[in-house]
DNA sequence: CTGAAAGCGCTAACAC
DNA sequence: GTGTTAGCGCTTTCAG
């Protein structure tokens, strides 16, 4: 095809190749045009941004002259791919809509965000086989770190994990079985215990714990399953796991009630999963004309927004997600910069706090 | 230095300058070894990757084994440099906190991830400032597009959008003004209009507004605005806008309550911004012995979990955050492939709806 | 303190 | 259908 025929911007020479090919996007302002327009080297820029005060002051100057002229913005990929390593963090939760989950994304975004790290987010929706295709996807970015939550993934997502040679630190659990890399979070069965003990030192003995999705949320079955061993340790009897199919919501915590009330008569306490599902409960007990804590006493998990000014007030266990957030990014930072953190130090404890209010 | 002294690798030429550098992570697998791997060149992999017919079905054979004996990870910060554009989408929300919003998120990350797109998250907390520095460093990535909430922006970040020629598509909001590029959300003058006539339509003549941070929330004070005036526009007395200083929970809600029952005696019914303040003050009611709806009509908006559940049931206006995650993410599907969208499809309003259950 | 040079791993023309 | 060749925009030795 002939080109003479184009205008040619006049004197723009052919040598070296095309002419500046203008992409779908024009051009955008790089750091050699910085360069030039302050009369200095594309690597003195470089530097310049890096560590404003290793170039001398003069072209320090003209340098930041230039920047501010041409309103550069500096290209992230193109300095991950020459620094062999982005500055992204990939974090990888069941749910976002999950207020847990929510909060240590937030605290985590804000921390990192202090660093210059960015957090590249993916839900899982509690699959593992989705977790794994996204650990596939979160790598491909040579991420500066990737966060996971629990401690449970695929065979194939830990060796992913392991070989990628990436700090990964798993969050939201401890306990279950060792960490890939590092972990921040506390232990589940201690949870459901500290709620055992609870409802045991106001002399309850017909308990039950009520949750929902069990068999796919593994920390709250973890709940669960401390809840009921503790209750027996104390040779209470052993109080019935009651579990509902949908996600936790308020009208979940409803409906276990009602067959709570159906199946289970006598009964004095009930441990939910989390305090959405205890808020249903609290809800369908003042339908049916059962009072809390006197007929029924029920503990939360979670410590929502609503819990502390519910009728009644809900007794419930805080699990921090804020703290979580704020301890992994210290982890990442601490694993960015220079080698991994020493070993006791790859683990942190965040525990739980039981809040006693007036529901049981 | 002299480095006769190291034991060499045998014979490896110093030639071509540098052995094979070992940076901080051991080498990656990459294209390179996987061409040699199953004897094509690189370029052919990369077709391979793209379009796997369109390589001869033995190469294909052969890439294939050797991606997975090598297990290839791509790398796409490589990728996207070389394509001149990420395969990423940042998002930019106020608070990933807000049920409101993790909800889009969701919604969203869930439809591009089906695309191969990466979400990034920042979350501005209502500030305009940080919204910018966050919008700097999502353009730093060289984004497929960018996703804002609210159509309000600095000057300077309104700016940099426009010069970016990245797509950009604003959520949450319609109306007050002309999108940067493209928007898919409602408008929030029309909510409060909707509540207001809602009861007038019952007859309750003295109103109230209760909001959190209306201040910094924008679409919160719309929402008041256009109470307010619908209010007055069918001749009722105008209502009071009632403020919390701190974010919108139930116990704000409660607060609330408390204040209006001080202050304006004879209120019949109260407008709230969200569901969780409406919460609060269903709870704060219980306390005090005012029955909803019979002394005091309330409406909220979002219809959150725990709305249908509650007692009473939460009369409430729905915004679709899911919906407006799908739109989104078809409007960057779109907007990815080849051009833009046709003027008439960039602003998809989804509209609300009103879901009248027993509060009022 | 500054600049030249050599890629990072991949994509995209463009030949063959 | 497949290989060659140029970079994408930046970081990073390494000289000077």
């Amino acid at each position: 095809m002939d080109r003479s025929a184009i205008k040619s911007d006049a004197a723009e020479p052919e040598v070296g190749g095309r002419v500046r090919r203008q992409r779908r996007k024009m051009q955008r302002v790089t750091m050699m045009d910085v360069a030039n327009r302050a009369g200095v080297s594309s690597s003195t820029v470089s530097l310049y941004l890096r560590r404003p005060d290793a170039v001398s002051p003069a072209a320090g100057q003209e340098i930041a002259q230039a920047l501010e002229a041409l309103g550069y913005v500096p290209n992230l990929v193109a300095g991950g791919l020459a620094a062999a390593g982005s500055r992204v963090v990939s974090v990888i939760v069941p749910s976002i809509r999950n207020a847990f989950f929510a909060e240590t994304v937030a605290s985590l975004q804000t921390e990192l965000a202090a660093e210059g790290l960015q957090v590249m987010l993916g839900h899982s929706e509690y699959s593992e086989t989705d977790e794994e295709a996204l650990i596939r996807t979160a790598l491909a970015w040579a991420p500066a770190a990737i966060v996971l939550t629990g401690l449970s993934h695929s065979i194939a997502a830990r060796k992913l994990l392991t070989s990628a040679g990436v700090p990964v630190v798993e969050m939201w659990e401890l306990g279950a079985q060792a960490p890939v890399d590092m972990a921040v979070g506390f232990s589940h069965t201690a949870v459901g215990a500290t709620a055992a003990r609870h409802f045991a030192q106001q002399g309850f003995t017909r308990l039950a714990f009520l949750g929902a999705r069990l068999s796919q949320d593994r920390r709250a079955a973890a709940r669960a399953e401390g809840f009921v061993a503790e209750a027996v340790r104390l040779g209470l009897p052993e109080p019935q796991i009651i579990n509902h199919p949908a996600p936790a919501t308020a009208e979940a915590g409803a409906q276990l009630l009602g067959r709570v009330q159906a199946n289970l008569p006598g009964l004095q306490a009930v441990a939910c999963s989390n305090d959405l599902i205890a808020l249903g409960v609290l809800f369908e007990c003042q339908r049916r004309g059962v009072t809390v804590p006197g007929d029924l006493a029920v503990i939360g998990f979670g410590d929502l927004s609503f819990s502390s000014t519910s009728n009644p007030p809900l007794t419930t266990i805080r699990p921090s997600g804020d703290l979580i957030g704020r301890e992994v990014a210290r982890l990442i930072k601490a694993s960015a910069h220079g080698e991994r953190p020493p070993e006791a130090e790859r683990i942190v404890d965040t525990g739980h706090l039981l809040v006693e209010r007036k529901s049981g």
